[in-house]
DNA sequence: CTAGTCAGTTGGAAATCCAAACTCACGGGC
DNA sequence: GCCCGTGAGTTTGGATTTCCAACTGACTAG
């Protein structure tokens, strides 16, 4: 008998089983601006305690968030970006564009200097040759698409 | 008396708003991948079959996608992505990068040919000066940075 | 006449989410 | 000593969402 579904193996995939909920990349988002303490983030995403909790150790198991002691008696800690961490920061550049073009049109809410002293406009491109990245991909190969 | 949380109004919140679920971004991929049939949509995500119809209703009605009557007696339809879900392809490369670095480090489970020649390494970078987004990114500012 | 296709819908159980209250360990003021 | 405030969670009980399998309805192929 045939399988009824058969999901398609891909790092879009895994990685959204990781942080594609509500709140991981809101977490992140907020760690990347400076704040780093629980209520801090129960502030500022409007997530609830104990999901934040949880996803605070989910985010930490993966090696995403690194949780350090600030303080002895009580035990406090605040979390930190790892280095993967911040290389999430770029899926969270290409959503606010996204929404910064379709949701937010007119003032986007938030944007960054860039070190070349403009305001930042992130695209994104082909690492070899510089050009847009999605308009020049085509014919994706590898295992992912074997089992059609 | 003070609010008690304030989610800080973004366009990564609101772009999460709309796809930031288990779904709407394999939805999308699958779409983008030239799969544009409800069961097999089913099929390759694994999504159940009620979740994926609630799904479709959703970003179609956020104009990410577009349905498409391809038979009638019985209505039949598929779906394709609009503009503005091409562009959500974007996320979807910089999810999959993450995740080919991260998760899948030895063989990425899924590459593209890009129009250059080369298999497509994307890269988030200031349209301005061609350099690394993230890094270089520092001192947002905005209306949504105001509330602290 | 039977089986298969296909885009959904339905029903019920299981998992998840949420807001608010609570806990625990402190520090400071009085 | 006693009360209040801070801060990172945990608990609670109810609402919501998700999951899964089975079902529907209008066909088509054999």
């Amino acid at each position: 008998m045939a399988k009824r579904v058969a999901p398609r193996k891909c790092s879009v995939a895994d990685t959204l089983e990781l942080v594609g909920d509500r709140w991981s990349l809101l977490v992140v988002r907020e760690l990347s601006h400076g704040f780093h303490r629980f209520d801090q983030i129960v502030y500022h995403t409007g997530a609830s305690r104990d999901i934040l909790a949880a996803r605070l150790r989910k985010l930490e198991a993966v090696g995403i968030i690194r949780r350090r002691l600030y303080n002895e008696h009580p035990p406090r800690y605040e979390y930190r970006l790892t280095s993967a961490g911040w290389e999430l920061c770029d899926v969270l550049l290409t959503l606010m564009k996204w929404g910064d073009r379709h949701l937010n049109p007119d003032n986007p809410p938030l944007r960054y200097h860039h070190s070349c002293g403009e305001v930042l406009d992130p695209v994104v491109v082909c690492a070899h040759c510089g050009g847009p990245a999605v308009r020049g991909a085509h014919s994706p190969f590898g295992p992912a698409l074997a089992q059609d």
